[in-house]
Parts: structure tokens; sequence; C-alpha cells
DNA sequence: GACAAGTAGTTGCACATACGAGTATACTGG
DNA sequence: CCAGTATACTCGTATGTGCAACTACTTGTC
């Protein structure tokens, strides 16, 4: 009964095939697949949801090791709120820890543990390994490098 | 009193800086920021969630106009049951339509409605527009279609 | 110095939406 | 015709968002 009811097939008339929207598509698309397989790659192998695994490796890339909550959230592009609650229960496993800045009273720096470090090691194993298969048995050296580029274009402020 | 417990101030002696690790970090907060920024967008100028943004385009795409769950559920890389829920709210919005598939009674058909169709072409405006500010503006034809070249490969099957 | 304004982080709430596991149903091949 | 597979749905759980309120601190201005 409930068929072909107001649905008009047209021609596609609209600019969904623009060169552009492709590429955003196809952009969109490889993320979400890439990070689907990594994620259940190091849930499974690591029991790490890929978020901690981010928030871990933001630590570690900094150069001190910590950053304060506002950072991460930028840098992991949650909200405040969703962020607190992350930080939240990767401090409830030992991961990571909370730290009074002393040049600042209102700011909060979280620092990676050992236990955080040691967690992160695995992951990175796993990761590698991930990389080998997914990226460069795909891309060669200088596509890579090139890609990293246009990515960094992208990433550019205006 | 929450201060350096258990925390050792390590070099970088793990292949963080790794240059696969690195780009593979850049690719998904590319893209996190990107989906972020549209994604508001949408939701505040046309009042559209980007995944029915995205699940309406796919519809568009296809040959027919309609997909069936299952394909749906993969190009738009989600769950089937996420994938269940979310048709649930497009068809009651009004922007698709359940069929049966007359050949394969297991199957359901999801067609894009007039009503669908009209709101996808708001959304691509705003999309358009926002394309050329975060896009065209920073990367040209050439770096575009490199772009798309390398996305795709990493894209491809093995 | 004191006071207003701004900033950092947390928290509660309503809500959206994902996932996994389990279930019902329908097709398919021996 | 039955066992096995595929498809979609339901349910409980986890986690995210936005917003608003609140605390604690910093900064700019008179």
């Amino acid at each position: 009964m409930r068929y072909n009811l107001e649905v008009t097939t047209l021609p596609n008339t609209c600019p969904s095939g623009d060169e552009r929207v492709q590429l955003f598509g196809l952009l969109m698309d490889t993320n979400a697949r890439l990070a689907r397989s990594l994620g259940l790659e190091l849930e499974t192998s690591c029991d790490l949801p890929l978020a901690w695994f981010d928030v871990l490796l933001q630590l570690r890339r900094s150069p001190e090791g910590r950053l304060k909550m506002n950072q991460i959230a930028d840098a992991i592009v949650h909200s405040t709120g969703g962020t607190t609650r992350l930080i939240d229960r990767l401090e409830g496993a030992g991961f990571v820890i909370r730290q009074n800045c002393p040049s600042d009273r209102r700011a909060i720096h979280v620092a990676i543990t050992d236990l955080g470090n040691a967690k992160l090691d695995d992951a990175l194993n796993v990761h590698l390994e991930y990389l080998g298969v997914h990226l460069t048995s795909r891309l060669d050296d200088v596509e890579r490098s090139t890609l990293a580029g246009l990515l960094e274009k992208l990433n550019s402020p205006l």
C-alpha cells in the first residue's frame, strides 16, 4: 500500500554531481570508513575507544605531555562539556590525571600517566600495523606527502 | 595534592611522530572540523542534520532515487540498527518513504520523496556556498582533483 | 584597590543518535 | 522441504550535543 506515494522520479537536475560536492563526499566517506575500521581494531585489540586513543595521542604529541581542557576540546573537536566527561572517564581508568595549573588557577592541566603511556604504546602498535594494511599499501611515500600537504592546506585558517 | 602522581615525563620515544601516524591524524582532524562546521551550517540554515543530508544525497546519487536499507547503511557507514532509526526519522519528516521490494520481500526500498528532493536542493545550495568558502578558497582545481585521486586510492579495495 | 567583565571548567538536563545483541521473518540451495 | 543465510527491527546502553547555571579565578578600567 505504501508504494510510489509522492515520489516523482526526477532526472538529476541538481548539483549533486558537482565536482566539489563529490570531493567533499569522498573525504567524508574515506574518513568514516577509516575511523570505523580503526576504532573496531583498537577496541577489539586494545580495549581502547577511538576517542580515548585520540586524547592520549594528543597528549603525547604535546611538548610537555599535558594540555589544558580547552586545548584538548579543540584538538579532538568536541564540546567543552563532552570533553569534561570524556576526561572523567579517562581519569577514572587511570590513563590521565588532572593537575592544577600553577600560573592560572582557573585552568586544569591534563597529563598522561605511565599507565596511559603504556596503553598508548599498545595502541600505537596496533595502529601502525593497521596503517601498514590500509595506508602504506595504497599510497607510496610521495603520494602520502602530497596528501598531507593538501590536507594541511585544507585545514589552514583563511 | 593531585600533582605529578604517577606521571613520568618521558621523551617521545614512541612512534607518535611517525609520518604515517601524523597523516592519519591530519585526515581525521580535517574531516572532523569540516563535518562539524558543515553540520552546524546545515542545521542552522536548513534545519537539516548532516546525517539526513548524507542519506538524501546518497539517494539522489543512486540511479533510481532509491536504495535498500543495506546499501544505505553501507554508503553512510552506519550500523544496520542505526540506519533503521535514522530512516524512521527521515520517513517521519516525510523526506523518504519505504517501499516493499517486489522481487525480494525481505528487502525494503527507501525512496526520496518530492519533499525530500526540495529539502535536498535547499541544503545543496547551502553546501555549495560552504564549499566556496572552505574548499575552493583553499585548493585550486588541480589540487582538488589531485586530492580526489588520492582519496579514491585510499578508498579502493586492496 | 575595587569593581565589572571576561574566561576556564564543571554540572544538570533534555535530547539525539550511535552501537551491539537478540529476534522475527523471508529467501535460497541442497 | 528443511537448514542456513540474509534483512530489517527492537531494545538497552553509551556517549555526544546544546544550553544554562554556577564556581573560581583573571584582567581591564577607573
